[in-house]
DNA sequence: TTGTACGCGTTATCAT
DNA sequence: ATGATAACGCGTACAA
């Protein structure tokens, strides 16, 4: 492309028509109480006037050290952290905060997949992983440029945290809601490394991770035995990504399971508002037939109809803190968020 | 805080401790056929040793004059488009694009509300404006930058656009499924400026306007005419976000409106997915009682039961053709997708 | 209140 | 294949 686009005018060159000093209209942009407010109005409408917008970002960038930008990194692509209610909720939380501090919102996808070379990382002042990044790569690249950090729903030395108590959301879901049940079944969301719609191994079930998913689960089980009750893993199916298509496999599966389950514990709103649907077309009443139960509150998990019981989780409040952290550079304390068991029409 | 975190080692000191020089190293890492693969090897290598993660940002930003990143530019703010599944598969296009060409995605909200002060703009090579930013400021802010733009699903002179037809496909899909309905109402997204769910007057039917909606009420309402049919004005109602606690406000009101229309034509598959779930839920039956049509060809439009009659655009393409055009410098042209009218039992 | 001078870390160009 | 040099545009001491 034929670009004969003229070099933008500078700093320098406007200091040199306005007849003073460089310094002098750095500081009509940086620092208003440094010159007369005769001066810098004049100053900045001729700048207008001239076609100078502003300080050069990278200059003023490279000059600084600092950027003006914070990042998000996400644990997944962006369009799959874009179609979570949850991730969604948690970036206005952090959006929410930033923008009070004059600060703008950097997104980095946590799928190395097919990443860029150009690496964004390099334009920010400071990082929150939202969620481990889905390739662990990337945590040290990010890590190694020495930036202040924070992460969220999931821990990894020495770095300040921010979580949720999952297995206690669970587990007080769980004692609120089993009733009588002894068919109970798990819909569980990555709870293994697989694309695949299945169900896990005993072996799978013992693997310590400190997943959210194998949170609520060990939450799920260990209520159910305080009662007396067990779950078994062949009763515990999980799905790769948190979309009703999969969901949906899922849900079908259970129900064709027999003795077919009266309590289905979801790890998320969006499986259990799936599961609600599959089970309403196949002709069962909830929560006569079936009971389902979701997890994170979403206000689609309040407004369905029948709506659903679920464990709620201060999505935006997580974000909030995240970034005030961040700022404030808070960045050892690790704190847990405490969840709400919401009982409603499903059970 | 204290930091008393040293000073990053740069290239220059690099080279002086390798004894090469420092142009070597940069070309280690941005000219790889530039020096043999033996002594790459053995920078990369020692920088990794040494700490020194690659140029920095913003020298290198400063000395190019690139960033390597594309901006999109959002309509509103950022959990609004995140929420919204067309905005959604669109930023998966553009995405697609960028990755395959080594570029990183920035996204900047289009509502000014409470924006930082630091300019984002100024880290980006490029912009797509999804959308009239809800703040026209910011367009001319960024237009000043006098960098490549494109505008999608809008035209703002003298850029290159990627639109959609969204005029014929409201009359196609309008023909299709008329029938012999005369009570139709009309669902719209944001037809005029309001928070309100309401209805719109005489007068503000006439206003002369481009918008998305505006094209599509047009192709409603030549369609029906066409067909000796109309659609009156107080029968078409517009609600201020495409949430379903906002169509839900609306459709409520045209169930209880006297007659009750017989053919519902709703703006987005959102709406028409409420407004499905609201008819049911009050009884109705579909088609049989009622017709809803949506508009976009989104995934649930299609997985829902009913499945909802919608008008299909491509907006995985739309965001692939409007990056690549960025990219290629292709920044005249102004392109319309074609739509395709999906019947199904909703009609 | 305003100006001077220097360096932030890199890369393009040219020379070797 | 590698090295020397000169900008890129700005902000901040410090001096006036």
């Amino acid at each position: 492309m034929t670009k004969p686009r003229n070099r933008k005018i500078s700093q320098k060159e406007i200091a040199r028509i306005l007849g003073v000093s460089p310094a002098t209209i750095s500081n009509a942009f940086n620092q208003p109480h440094q010159l007369s407010a005769n001066l810098r109005e004049h100053i900045l409408s001729e700048c207008k006037r001239l076609g100078y917008h502003g300080p050069n970002a990278a200059a003023s960038m490279l000059r600084k050290g600092k950027t003006g930008n914070i990042c998000v990194v996400l644990s997944d692509s962006l369009s799959y952290s874009f179609s979570d209610p949850v991730a969604n909720l948690f970036l206005e939380g952090v959006a929410d905060i930033l923008a009070k501090n004059s600060l703008n919102l950097l997104l980095i996808p946590g799928n190395d997949a097919d990443s860029p070379q150009t690496n964004m990382e390099g334009f920010a002042d400071g990082f929150i992983f939202y969620g481990a990044p889905r390739d662990p790569e990337i945590f040290n690249r990010i890590a190694a440029l020495d930036k202040p950090i924070i992460t969220v729903d999931f821990d990894h030395e020495p770095y300040g945290s921010v979580n949720v108590d999952n297995y206690e959301g669970a587990y007080q879901l769980t004692r609120s809601i089993i009733g009588q049940d002894t068919d109970i079944a798990v819909l569980g969301l990555r709870l293994i490394e697989t694309d695949r719609v299945c169900r896990i191994t005993p072996e799978e079930l013992l693997s310590e991770s400190e997943s959210i998913s194998r949170r609520r689960l060990q939450g799920y089980i260990q209520a159910a035995r305080d009662l007396d009750r067990e779950i078994p893993v062949d009763r515990i199916w999980t799905i790769p990504f948190n979309f009703p298509q999969y969901a949906e496999m899922a849900v079908k599966e259970v129900l064709a399971y027999h003795p077919r389950p009266k309590l289905l514990l979801c790890m998320s709103d969006l499986i259990a508002l799936t599961a609600v649907r599959v089970a309403l077309r196949a002709g069962l009443k909830i929560p006569e037939d079936i009971r389902i139960a979701g997890f994170d509150g979403i206000t689609e998990a309040e407004t369905y109809h029948p709506s659903v019981t679920t464990v709620y989780q201060h999505c935006l409040e997580k974000g909030h803190i995240a970034a005030q952290r961040l700022i404030d550079g808070n960045l050892q304390d690790k704190s847990t968020l405490e969840t709400r068991v919401i009982l409603r029409e499903t059970t």
